[in-house]
RNA sequence: GCGGAUGUGGCGGAAUUGGUAGACGCACUGGAUUUAGGUUCCAGCGGGGCGACCCGUGGAGGUUCGAGUCCUCUCAUCCGCACCA
């Protein structure tokens, strides 16, 4: 028997679906469509293992679906815009068009290696002009459409370099590259107002339209979304007192106005205009704001910042107790981006104005009464109380439940005419731009006289210059200092002006990709999509991806759609019916003596003791970690592809671990794929041929054991495949394997139908090799055209069942019943059975418990 | 800080969703075959005990005839946080 060789194979295939065109997306739109799309890749230079698991899962999917007579689209581009291809550029020179298109180039032909149902011709890249240009007009539809805005925003601000940083290149809150303390600072930016369709976003987490999702990708979006609802309300100042500004009055919010009676202070945000008029009069206020503006603009660096305040000579009178007044701050853990940017703090029941009072030595009252506690000598230590209890203390709101309590005192309050009951959101509008050269430029023209103008339709695209890579050794946008690129005439008044040198966020590129694919591409031409086209392909039946885009880009791709709806683009809110998303790829990680990461290629490891390959020194092995260029714990596909193949990676990377959950890639598991492939091929080739005679029905000498063993795997199988598990799917394969192992002398046609169906079960999986074999076994066509087995259900059925039997919930026996057995006749059967009977010796029957099919247990004492 | 997840043999995991814990694979041990093998095949493989049996799903309680699964508390690890993609 000739060995099986996947380096001859499988290109010889993947010639063949080619040549057949075998997965170009059928016009045909009498079958039902069927849309699969996994999250296109950064372009980064080289696939990973990640990628590899992502385009795996979905080709599976992709493929199992065609099988089952489904028009299938599956389509694959490139995240091309970004950062990275900058930081290339300052390194090595080269422009970061030429090195991305070139890592495209590279990444392609790598993907093309994996064996992937996929339709090339819709591919593209989102930093063709192609592409982006149809980006602008989207965002000028959305621009008239009232979804855009200019309004002043903070940066990460590198003094030294002076340059905008983005979150990742802040490091412990100082540049990456020069070192400097990262500062804030505002630039008017441009936004997209996803906070406009905020409650609509919400209520499709629950309202069933996206009910294909996991619980907790709606549940985290949702808390992102942070729909509250509240009290606006105002704090008068103690009269007499100078508010800076000549402000009588703050106005706050708070989701807890049942704990008023407890405040203990009243603070604003740095950025306040109350806290900004402070400063203009008030030098210590001035620096105190300026040392806020040191923290980082990501969300974990202002939570964890310590909490800090700036007493303005002022107080603020308590709403409902008459003489009470309560101290005014500035504190940087206010948000002015949340709410109104003020608050009233009740250090007992919030741990941030806790925190605050104990280092500024206020007073804290609790009026939340913990159940179980005393009135008299319940106290606040260090931990804030925000359980549920009974207010006290609290005038008249005293004995209420908290939301009673809640909705008495708005109720107070807004009989006062102080405030009102108010609903907010914890989403911010999208700022979108970037102070970036590549990325998609903003299509708009600042004009002295008349302001910002959009770019006209017919002027796009406006494509990003030709320029030399030495532009890029300058920090900073070059888009900023290329003069002939940046004076543009006004469209309106034909002045001088300057077009906007910020580009698009790349989540932006993003967002609407999906719909691209869905166009046909003798129509990209035409619009950024085809309304009848997307109509027809939209949504997307089954996207799959990283977990770690739970919130930003879906958010992002569900607020594009309602924008393209709102626009005339699409037809549909909810891009996504069906969403999955996937662990990550481990590796153990090495270091040798010195203390150096060592890349898994350089090491072996024997007996659970690695050492160095080049000259046998130990080397320690580190804990399991997500592959990473820093710790060098990578394995480059390329090289397993060349050692066991693509079939052998394709099924380990979906075999051991359940797809959500993290996978750890070891080199034996590869092994043992490989050596899986291998014996599949050994177990078909013996029968070479034989499907082409083989009879439609099974002949009277028909192996029943074994046809059940292929019909109830085909029936397995399918379900698996169907709920995403993949693992358990390939544990059947195996199964399945053995059953035919022990089947050897079962009839031949018994034995064709088995291999027949095992054939069409691992094409998902190893198409490969499921060609190879359906080829050698005779079977008409491609298998990759071929349809699905059936189960045949007569065949799922079973005649006998074995019953475990316990006694006082101990297996004590074992009872082999009919299937259909009644209850009372095992029951008896159970009493009967001998071991049982000498568990109850001494004892009394009380309850039997029968579960048929299932399991008896007998209570006894 | 806020939000989300995960803990079962030496390892990855399975358990018909409250019903025989450890399917299947990897690793390991013993044996057989082979010119050699990092080949293939057979057997074994949670811990303890000669054995009948006993213990066992991160930890502590609870509900139930019955708990890996449900409830309460707790510990550990991982991921995301709006300018990384």
């Amino acid at each position: 028997m000739a060995r099986y060789n996947p380096k001859e194979i499988e290109p010889k295939w993947r010639k063949r679906w080619d040549d057949a065109k075998s997965f170009l997306t059928a016009a045909d739109r009498s079958k039902p469509k069927y849309y699969v799309l996994e999250m296109f890749p950064y372009p980064s230079g080289r696939i990973h293992l990640g990628h590899v698991r992502n385009y795996s899962m979905g080709d599976v999917i992709a493929r199992f679906k065609r099988a089952r007579g489904f028009n299938v689209l599956h389509p694959m581009g490139w995240d091309a815009f970004g950062l990275p291809a900058e930081n290339a550029a300052m390194q090595t020179g080269a422009h970061p068009g030429t090195w991305t298109y070139a890592n495209i180039d590279h990444m392609r032909s790598e993907l093309k290696q994996i064996g992937l149902a996929i339709d090339w011709s819709r591919e593209f890249a989102t930093c063709d002009v192609g592409y982006y240009r149809w980006q602008q007009k989207l965002f000028l539809d959305f621009w008239k459409a009232g979804l855009v805005e200019r309004r002043e925003s903070y940066v990460n601000w590198d003094p030294v370099d002076m340059t905008v940083l983005a979150n990742e290149q802040v490091i412990d809150g100082k540049g990456w590259r020069s070192g400097a303390t990262v500062e804030r600072k505002k630039l008017s930016q441009w936004f997209l107002k996803i906070t406009e369709k905020a409650e609509d976003l919400l209520a499709a987490l629950d309202d069933g339209r996206l009910k294909g999702w996991p619980d907790n990708v709606r549940l985290m979006q949702r808390n992102w979304i942070g729909k509250s609802k509240g009290l606006q309300m105002k704090f008068h100042f103690v009269s007499g007192t100078s508010a800076p500004g000549g402000f009588d009055a703050v106005e706050i919010y708070t989701t807890r106005p049942d704990t008023l009676f407890g405040a203990s202070f009243v603070a604003v945000a740095p950025d306040h205009p109350l806290a900004q008029a402070a400063a203009a009069s008030d030098t210590a206020a001035a620096s105190f704001i300026a040392e806020c503006q040191k923290t980082g603009t990501s969300q974990e660096a202002i939570d964890k910042a310590e909490k800090m305040g700036f007493r303005l000579p002022v107080d603020a009178r308590h709403p409902f107790i008459e003489g009470r007044t309560l101290p005014f701050y500035i504190a940087n853990f206010i948000l002015m981006g949340y709410g109104t940017g003020a608050v009233f703090g009740c250090p007992a029941h919030d741990q941030r104005d806790l925190d605050f009072v104990r280092k500024y030595g206020l007073e804290v009252l609790p009026v939340v009464l913990p159940p179980g506690e005393d009135a008299g000598t319940f106290a606040v230590g260090d931990t804030a109380y925000v359980g549920p209890g009974v207010i006290y203390n609290s005038g008249f709101l005293n004995g209420l439940a908290i939301d009673d309590a809640i909705d008495a005192a708005i109720a107070k309050i807004e009989s006062m005419g102080a405030g009102k009951a108010s609903t907010q959101y914890r989403l911010r509008d999208w700022g979108v731009s970037r102070q970036r050269f590549w990325g998609c430029p903003i299509p708009a023209i600042h004009c002295d006289r008349c302001g910002v103008v959009p770019v006209p339709e017919k002027d796009l695209p406006v494509k990003l210059p030709e320029v030399d890579a030495s532009v890029f050794k300058t920090p900073g946008n070059p888009l900023d200092r290329l003069p002939a690129w940046r004076n543009v005439p006004c469209p309106n008044c034909s002045a001088a002006a300057r077009r906007e040198t910020d580009t698009f966020d790349t989540f932006i590129d993003s967002s609407w990709y999906f719909a691209r694919f869905a166009t046909d591409p003798a129509a990209w031409e035409n619009g950024p999509i085809d309304k009848a086209d997307a109509d027809y392909w939209l949504p997307v039946d089954q996207y799959i991806g990283g977990v770690e885009h739970a919130i930003l880009h879906l958010l992002y791709a569900r607020f594009f759609s309602r924008a393209m709806n709102d626009t005339g683009h699409l037809s549909i809110d909810e891009p996504f019916a069906n969403l999955f998303t996937q662990g990550m790829v481990t590796h153990a990680t090495y270091k040798d003596s010195q203390g150096k990461w060592l890349l898994p290629e350089d090491v072996v490891v024997e007996g659970g003791k690695a050492r160095r390959a080049d000259n046998n020194e130990a080397v320690s092995i580190g804990p399991i970690e997500k592959m990473s260029k820093s710790k060098k714990n990578v394995v480059s596909p390329k090289e397993i592809v060349e050692k066991y193949g693509a079939d052998a990676i394709r099924w380990f990377i979906l075999s051991d671990s359940p797809p959500e959950r993290d996978v750890e890639w070891t080199d034996a598991g590869a092994a043992g794929a490989w050596k899986l492939v291998a014996r599949i091929w050994e177990t078909v080739e013996p029968a070479k041929g034989a499907l082409g005679a083989h009879a439609p029905h099974p002949p009277a000498t028909a192996d029943l054991a074994l046809r059940r063993a292929t019909h109830q795997t085909v029936a397995a199988i399918t379900d698996d495949i169907e709920g995403f598990r993949f693992n358990k799917a390939i544990a059947r394969i195996y199964e399945f394997l053995n059953a035919l192992k022990k089947a050897e002398s079962a009839d031949p046609w018994s034995r064709i139908e088995a291999l027949s169906a095992l054939i069409r079960l691992i094409a998902p999986f190893t198409p490969h090799l499921a060609e190879e074999c359906w080829e050698t076994l005779g079977g008409a066509g491609l298998v990759c055209d071929a349809s699905w087995p059936e189960a045949d259900a007569a065949l799922l059925e079973r005649d006998a069942v074995l019953l475990p039997v316990q006694v006082n919930g101990k297996r004590r026996g074992e009872i082999s019943v009919a299937a259909d057995a009644d209850p009372k006749a095992i029951e008896v059967a159970a009493l009967a059975d001998e071991s049982v009977q000498r568990h109850l010796e001494g004892l009394t029957v009380r309850k039997v418990v029968v579960v048929p099919g299932r399991i008896v247990n007998i209570v006894a004492g």
